[in-house]
DNA sequence: AAATGATATGTTATAACATATCATTTGGTT
DNA sequence: AACCAAATGATATGTTATAACATATCATTT
Protein backbone atom coordinates (compact mmCIF):
# COMPACT_ATOMS: atom_id res chain seq x y z
CA UNK A 1 0.00 0.00 0.00
CA UNK A 2 1.47 3.65 -1.01
CA UNK A 3 0.84 5.15 2.22
CA UNK A 4 3.04 1.96 3.95
CA UNK A 5 5.46 2.39 1.29
CA UNK A 6 5.63 6.18 2.20
CA UNK A 7 6.23 5.59 5.97
CA UNK A 8 8.79 3.08 5.23
CA UNK A 9 10.91 5.51 2.83
CA UNK A 10 10.33 8.14 5.99
CA UNK A 11 11.32 5.74 8.19
CA UNK A 12 14.56 4.38 6.24
CA UNK A 13 15.44 8.57 6.13
CA UNK A 14 15.20 8.65 9.92
CA UNK A 15 17.45 5.76 10.46
CA UNK A 16 20.11 7.22 8.32
CA UNK A 17 20.58 10.26 10.60
CA UNK A 18 19.81 8.77 13.74
CA UNK A 19 23.23 9.30 14.76
CA UNK A 20 24.00 12.74 12.92
CA UNK A 21 23.13 15.70 14.34
CA UNK A 22 20.74 15.84 11.48
CA UNK A 23 17.10 15.99 12.22
CA UNK A 24 14.30 14.96 10.08
CA UNK A 25 11.68 16.97 11.19
CA UNK A 26 8.07 17.26 11.13
CA UNK A 27 8.39 19.93 8.80
CA UNK A 28 10.88 17.60 6.59
CA UNK A 29 8.84 14.80 7.16
CA UNK A 30 5.70 16.07 6.14
CA UNK A 31 7.09 17.77 3.12
CA UNK A 32 8.83 14.41 1.90
CA UNK A 33 5.05 13.21 1.76
CA UNK A 34 3.50 15.81 -0.02
CA UNK A 35 6.32 15.46 -3.15
CA UNK A 36 5.72 10.99 -2.28
CA UNK A 37 2.20 11.34 -2.36
CA UNK A 38 2.02 13.65 -5.72
CA UNK A 39 1.46 12.49 -9.14
CA UNK A 40 3.53 15.52 -10.27
CA UNK A 41 6.60 17.59 -9.90
CA UNK A 42 5.54 20.66 -7.38
CA UNK A 43 6.96 23.81 -7.58
CA UNK A 44 8.19 25.24 -3.72
CA UNK A 45 5.56 27.03 -3.90
CA UNK A 46 3.04 24.34 -4.62
CA UNK A 47 4.47 22.91 -1.87
CA UNK A 48 3.84 25.47 0.21
CA UNK A 49 0.40 25.43 -0.67
CA UNK A 50 0.04 21.93 -0.47
CA UNK A 51 1.34 22.23 2.98
CA UNK A 52 -0.87 24.60 4.31
CA UNK A 53 -4.10 22.87 2.96
CA UNK A 54 -3.33 19.78 4.31
CA UNK A 55 -2.54 20.90 7.63
CA UNK A 56 -3.86 23.80 7.99
CA UNK A 57 -0.84 25.83 8.96
CA UNK A 58 0.99 28.05 6.35
CA UNK A 59 4.81 27.52 6.17
CA UNK A 60 7.01 30.18 4.89
CA UNK A 61 8.36 29.63 1.34
CA UNK A 62 11.79 30.02 2.58
CA UNK A 63 11.70 26.63 4.60
CA UNK A 64 10.02 25.14 1.72
CA UNK A 65 13.44 25.99 0.04
CA UNK A 66 15.69 25.18 2.98
CA UNK A 67 14.25 22.03 2.91
CA UNK A 68 14.87 21.38 -0.22
CA UNK A 69 18.19 21.78 -0.15
CA UNK A 70 18.66 19.64 2.42
CA UNK A 71 16.80 16.66 0.14
CA UNK A 72 18.88 17.51 -2.56
CA UNK A 73 22.03 17.07 -0.41
CA UNK A 74 20.46 13.93 1.18
CA UNK A 75 19.32 12.64 -2.10
CA UNK A 76 15.78 12.57 -0.97
CA UNK A 77 14.96 15.10 -3.82
CA UNK A 78 15.88 16.43 -7.26
CA UNK A 79 14.65 19.67 -8.97
CA UNK A 80 13.71 19.74 -12.71
CA UNK A 81 15.23 22.65 -14.10
CA UNK A 82 13.43 22.70 -17.29
CA UNK A 83 10.36 23.16 -15.13
CA UNK A 84 11.55 24.39 -11.97
CA UNK A 85 9.51 22.20 -10.41
CA UNK A 86 10.76 19.52 -7.40
CA UNK A 87 10.51 15.57 -7.38
CA UNK A 88 11.37 12.54 -4.66
CA UNK A 89 14.13 10.79 -5.41
CA UNK A 90 12.85 7.10 -6.94
CA UNK A 91 16.17 6.04 -5.48
CA UNK A 92 14.92 4.63 -1.91
CA UNK A 93 16.99 4.20 1.08
CA UNK A 94 20.45 2.67 0.93
CA UNK A 95 23.13 3.06 -1.60
CA UNK A 96 21.96 5.81 -4.16
CA UNK A 97 24.07 8.46 -4.89
CA UNK A 98 21.91 10.17 -7.78
CA UNK A 99 24.91 11.74 -8.97
CA UNK A 100 23.34 11.93 -12.77
CA UNK A 101 19.75 11.98 -12.10
CA UNK A 102 17.98 11.00 -15.80
CA UNK A 103 13.78 11.75 -15.93
CA UNK A 104 11.11 11.48 -18.46
CA UNK A 105 8.77 14.20 -18.49
CA UNK A 106 5.25 14.01 -20.24
CA UNK A 107 4.69 17.15 -22.10
CA UNK A 108 1.05 16.81 -21.52
CA UNK A 109 0.02 15.27 -17.44
CA UNK A 110 3.46 16.42 -16.56
CA UNK A 111 4.36 13.41 -14.66
CA UNK A 112 7.93 12.64 -14.55
CA UNK A 113 9.42 9.49 -13.79
CA UNK A 114 13.21 9.30 -12.56
CA UNK A 115 14.80 6.07 -14.51
CA UNK A 116 18.50 4.73 -14.76
CA UNK A 117 20.06 4.53 -17.86
CA UNK A 118 22.45 2.13 -18.56
CA UNK A 119 26.33 2.89 -17.91
CA UNK A 120 26.58 1.51 -22.40
CA UNK A 121 24.44 4.14 -23.32
CA UNK A 122 25.76 6.47 -20.97
CA UNK A 123 29.06 6.06 -22.06
CA UNK A 124 28.04 6.91 -25.51
CA UNK A 125 27.18 10.48 -24.26
CA UNK A 126 30.93 10.38 -22.44
CA UNK A 127 32.67 9.59 -25.74
CA UNK A 128 30.52 12.12 -27.92
CA UNK A 129 31.11 14.50 -25.42
CA UNK A 130 34.77 13.69 -25.09
CA UNK A 131 35.48 13.77 -28.76
CA UNK A 132 33.66 17.76 -28.55
CA UNK A 133 36.68 18.29 -25.89
CA UNK A 134 34.56 17.93 -22.76
CA UNK A 135 34.84 15.47 -19.91
CA UNK A 136 31.37 15.14 -18.18
CA UNK A 137 30.11 15.13 -14.86
CA UNK A 138 27.15 15.47 -12.57
CA UNK A 139 24.70 16.06 -16.19
CA UNK A 140 21.50 15.81 -15.11
CA UNK A 141 19.39 14.38 -18.06
CA UNK A 142 15.51 15.13 -18.37
CA UNK A 143 14.01 13.62 -21.42
CA UNK A 144 10.80 15.40 -22.72
CA UNK A 145 8.08 13.18 -24.29
CA UNK A 146 4.52 11.93 -23.91
CA UNK A 147 3.87 9.15 -21.33
CA UNK A 148 1.72 6.30 -23.08
CA UNK A 149 -1.42 7.18 -21.25
CA UNK A 150 -1.19 10.84 -22.78
CA UNK A 151 -0.56 9.48 -26.41
CA UNK A 152 -3.28 7.07 -26.27
CA UNK A 153 -5.77 9.86 -25.13
CA UNK A 154 -4.21 12.33 -28.24
CA UNK A 155 -6.95 14.05 -30.20
CA UNK B 1 37.42 36.39 -39.30
CA UNK B 2 35.41 36.73 -36.04
CA UNK B 3 33.12 39.77 -37.19
CA UNK B 4 32.82 39.06 -40.53
CA UNK B 5 31.41 36.15 -39.39
CA UNK B 6 29.05 37.42 -37.41
CA UNK B 7 28.38 39.83 -40.54
CA UNK B 8 27.97 36.00 -42.50
CA UNK B 9 25.53 35.45 -39.96
CA UNK B 10 23.70 38.26 -40.02
CA UNK B 11 23.65 38.17 -43.76
CA UNK B 12 21.93 34.98 -43.98
CA UNK B 13 19.09 35.56 -41.27
CA UNK B 14 18.25 39.02 -43.45
CA UNK B 15 17.83 36.86 -46.88
CA UNK B 16 15.47 34.66 -44.71
CA UNK B 17 12.77 37.30 -43.98
CA UNK B 18 13.19 39.06 -47.01
CA UNK B 19 9.92 38.46 -48.47
CA UNK B 20 8.32 37.61 -45.75
CA UNK B 21 6.96 40.15 -43.52
CA UNK B 22 9.26 39.66 -40.65
CA UNK B 23 12.39 42.06 -40.44
CA UNK B 24 15.66 41.74 -38.59
CA UNK B 25 15.87 45.26 -37.44
CA UNK B 26 18.63 46.75 -35.58
CA UNK B 27 17.62 45.56 -32.06
CA UNK B 28 17.63 42.33 -33.27
CA UNK B 29 20.52 42.60 -35.41
CA UNK B 30 22.38 44.07 -32.10
CA UNK B 31 21.31 41.18 -29.76
CA UNK B 32 22.17 38.60 -32.21
CA UNK B 33 25.47 40.18 -32.28
CA UNK B 34 25.78 40.31 -28.57
CA UNK B 35 25.14 36.81 -28.09
CA UNK B 36 27.36 36.14 -30.99
CA UNK B 37 30.16 37.49 -29.67
CA UNK B 38 30.44 36.52 -25.96
CA UNK B 39 32.05 33.73 -25.24
CA UNK B 40 29.78 32.61 -22.61
CA UNK B 41 25.64 32.25 -23.17
CA UNK B 42 23.94 35.10 -21.06
CA UNK B 43 21.01 35.93 -19.08
CA UNK B 44 18.26 37.67 -20.46
CA UNK B 45 19.15 40.77 -18.02
CA UNK B 46 23.08 40.54 -19.40
CA UNK B 47 22.12 41.14 -22.60
CA UNK B 48 19.80 43.94 -21.50
CA UNK B 49 22.96 45.70 -19.61
CA UNK B 50 25.38 44.84 -22.49
CA UNK B 51 23.25 46.21 -25.10
CA UNK B 52 23.24 49.66 -22.88
CA UNK B 53 27.17 49.63 -22.86
CA UNK B 54 27.80 49.01 -26.31
CA UNK B 55 25.22 51.61 -27.76
CA UNK B 56 24.54 53.56 -24.88
CA UNK B 57 21.27 53.09 -25.20
CA UNK B 58 18.92 51.50 -22.71
CA UNK B 59 16.70 48.18 -23.81
CA UNK B 60 13.68 47.21 -21.70
CA UNK B 61 14.21 43.74 -20.56
CA UNK B 62 10.82 43.03 -22.22
CA UNK B 63 12.19 43.70 -25.30
CA UNK B 64 14.96 41.47 -24.94
CA UNK B 65 12.50 38.64 -23.85
CA UNK B 66 10.88 39.27 -26.55
CA UNK B 67 13.64 39.10 -29.11
CA UNK B 68 14.57 35.80 -27.74
CA UNK B 69 11.43 34.48 -28.37
CA UNK B 70 11.46 35.61 -31.73
CA UNK B 71 14.96 33.55 -32.16
CA UNK B 72 13.44 30.72 -30.59
CA UNK B 73 10.97 30.41 -32.78
CA UNK B 74 13.25 31.38 -36.22
CA UNK B 75 16.20 29.21 -34.60
CA UNK B 76 18.58 31.34 -33.82
CA UNK B 77 19.67 30.95 -30.47
CA UNK B 78 17.98 28.32 -27.52
CA UNK B 79 17.50 28.95 -23.88
CA UNK B 80 19.14 26.68 -21.41
CA UNK B 81 17.27 25.71 -18.55
CA UNK B 82 19.64 24.81 -16.51
CA UNK B 83 21.33 28.37 -16.06
CA UNK B 84 18.71 30.39 -17.54
CA UNK B 85 21.34 31.79 -20.23
CA UNK B 86 20.54 32.01 -23.90
CA UNK B 87 23.18 31.01 -26.61
CA UNK B 88 23.53 32.08 -30.56
CA UNK B 89 21.98 28.87 -32.40
CA UNK B 90 25.51 27.56 -33.96
CA UNK B 91 23.44 25.79 -36.96
CA UNK B 92 23.92 28.92 -39.39
CA UNK B 93 21.61 29.27 -42.13
CA UNK B 94 19.92 27.07 -44.23
CA UNK B 95 18.72 23.66 -43.05
CA UNK B 96 18.54 23.07 -39.56
CA UNK B 97 15.59 22.83 -37.28
CA UNK B 98 17.03 22.20 -33.88
CA UNK B 99 14.23 20.25 -33.00
CA UNK B 100 16.31 18.68 -30.20
CA UNK B 101 19.50 20.72 -29.06
CA UNK B 102 22.23 19.68 -27.30
CA UNK B 103 24.96 21.61 -25.39
CA UNK B 104 28.01 20.57 -23.56
CA UNK B 105 28.13 23.08 -20.41
CA UNK B 106 31.44 23.70 -18.88
CA UNK B 107 30.82 24.07 -15.26
CA UNK B 108 33.81 25.80 -14.66
CA UNK B 109 33.90 28.59 -16.83
CA UNK B 110 30.89 28.44 -18.40
CA UNK B 111 31.75 27.91 -22.31
CA UNK B 112 28.78 25.92 -23.65
CA UNK B 113 28.96 24.35 -26.94
CA UNK B 114 25.89 23.31 -29.49
CA UNK B 115 26.65 20.10 -30.33
CA UNK B 116 24.98 17.29 -32.46
CA UNK B 117 24.40 13.79 -31.28
CA UNK B 118 24.32 10.71 -33.30
CA UNK B 119 20.93 9.49 -34.72
CA UNK B 120 22.62 6.25 -33.24
CA UNK B 121 22.97 7.35 -29.76
CA UNK B 122 19.70 9.52 -29.37
CA UNK B 123 18.16 6.22 -30.89
CA UNK B 124 19.60 4.57 -27.80
CA UNK B 125 17.93 6.90 -25.30
CA UNK B 126 14.72 6.89 -27.39
CA UNK B 127 14.45 3.13 -26.75
CA UNK B 128 15.44 3.93 -23.34
CA UNK B 129 12.34 5.59 -22.79
CA UNK B 130 9.81 3.77 -24.85
CA UNK B 131 10.90 1.09 -22.55
CA UNK B 132 9.92 3.17 -19.39
CA UNK B 133 6.63 4.20 -21.33
CA UNK B 134 7.32 7.34 -22.75
CA UNK B 135 7.63 8.40 -26.53
CA UNK B 136 10.61 11.45 -26.71
CA UNK B 137 9.82 14.21 -28.39
CA UNK B 138 12.15 17.35 -28.31
CA UNK B 139 14.49 17.00 -25.99
CA UNK B 140 16.86 19.46 -25.46
CA UNK B 141 19.93 17.94 -23.63
CA UNK B 142 22.24 20.38 -21.47
CA UNK B 143 25.11 17.68 -20.55
CA UNK B 144 27.36 19.21 -17.95
CA UNK B 145 31.45 18.73 -17.74
CA UNK B 146 34.28 20.31 -17.62
CA UNK B 147 36.52 21.51 -21.17
CA UNK B 148 39.79 20.92 -21.83
CA UNK B 149 41.20 24.15 -20.80
CA UNK B 150 39.71 23.83 -17.33
CA UNK B 151 40.80 20.20 -16.95
CA UNK B 152 44.61 21.60 -17.81
CA UNK B 153 43.64 24.63 -15.17
CA UNK B 154 42.54 22.15 -12.63
CA UNK B 155 43.99 23.08 -9.06
C1' DA C 1 -1.42 61.43 -49.85
C1' DA C 2 -4.38 59.07 -46.61
C1' DA C 3 -6.02 54.88 -44.63
C1' DT C 4 -5.18 50.36 -43.28
C1' DG C 5 -2.95 46.31 -41.52
C1' DA C 6 0.92 43.84 -39.84
C1' DT C 7 4.92 43.77 -37.14
C1' DA C 8 7.80 45.63 -33.55
C1' DT C 9 8.69 48.17 -29.49
C1' DG C 10 7.69 50.88 -25.20
C1' DT C 11 5.67 51.10 -20.56
C1' DT C 12 3.98 49.55 -16.42
C1' DA C 13 2.63 46.12 -13.45
C1' DT C 14 2.89 41.76 -11.60
C1' DA C 15 3.88 36.78 -11.36
C1' DA C 16 7.03 33.21 -10.41
C1' DC C 17 11.23 31.61 -8.63
C1' DA C 18 15.04 32.00 -5.34
C1' DT C 19 18.56 33.72 -1.84
C1' DA C 20 20.52 36.74 2.06
C1' DT C 21 20.44 38.05 6.65
C1' DC C 22 19.43 38.17 11.27
C1' DA C 23 16.41 36.85 15.15
C1' DT C 24 14.24 33.18 17.70
C1' DT C 25 13.02 28.55 18.91
C1' DT C 26 13.88 23.74 19.48
C1' DG C 27 15.95 19.65 21.07
C1' DG C 28 19.64 17.17 22.52
C1' DT C 29 24.16 17.21 25.56
C1' DT C 30 26.96 18.37 29.56
C1' DA D 1 19.80 24.43 34.48
C1' DA D 2 23.19 25.93 31.04
C1' DC D 3 24.83 25.29 26.71
C1' DC D 4 25.16 24.56 21.81
C1' DA D 5 24.07 23.36 17.23
C1' DA D 6 20.37 22.77 14.17
C1' DA D 7 16.13 24.30 12.49
C1' DT D 8 12.80 27.63 11.68
C1' DG D 9 10.69 32.27 11.44
C1' DA D 10 10.55 36.83 9.61
C1' DT D 11 11.78 40.23 6.53
C1' DA D 12 13.99 42.01 2.73
C1' DT D 13 15.84 41.59 -1.56
C1' DG D 14 17.42 39.58 -5.91
C1' DT D 15 16.43 37.21 -10.25
C1' DT D 16 13.80 35.56 -14.04
C1' DA D 17 9.70 35.94 -16.80
C1' DT D 18 5.00 37.19 -18.51
C1' DA D 19 0.60 39.99 -18.87
C1' DA D 20 -1.77 43.81 -20.49
C1' DC D 21 -2.13 47.77 -22.86
C1' DA D 22 -0.32 51.69 -25.65
C1' DT D 23 2.53 53.50 -29.31
C1' DA D 24 5.73 53.46 -33.25
C1' DT D 25 7.25 51.89 -37.62
C1' DC D 26 6.84 50.23 -42.12
C1' DA D 27 4.53 48.25 -46.22
C1' DT D 28 0.31 47.88 -48.91
C1' DT D 29 -3.98 49.40 -50.57
C1' DT D 30 -7.18 52.93 -51.69
ZN1 LIG E 1 17.25 10.09 -7.49
ZN1 LIG F 1 1.31 12.02 -19.85
ZN1 LIG G 1 20.76 25.26 -32.65
ZN1 LIG H 1 35.77 25.45 -19.15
Amino acid sequence: MKEQWIERIIEQAKDKYARTGVRLTTKRKRILKILLVSDIPLSAYEIADSYNNAFGESIPEMTVYRILNFFEQEHLSHKLSSTNKYVPCSHHSNSCTCEAPQFLICGKCQTAEEISISKAVMGELEKVALKAGYSLDESQLELKGLCNKCIGSEE
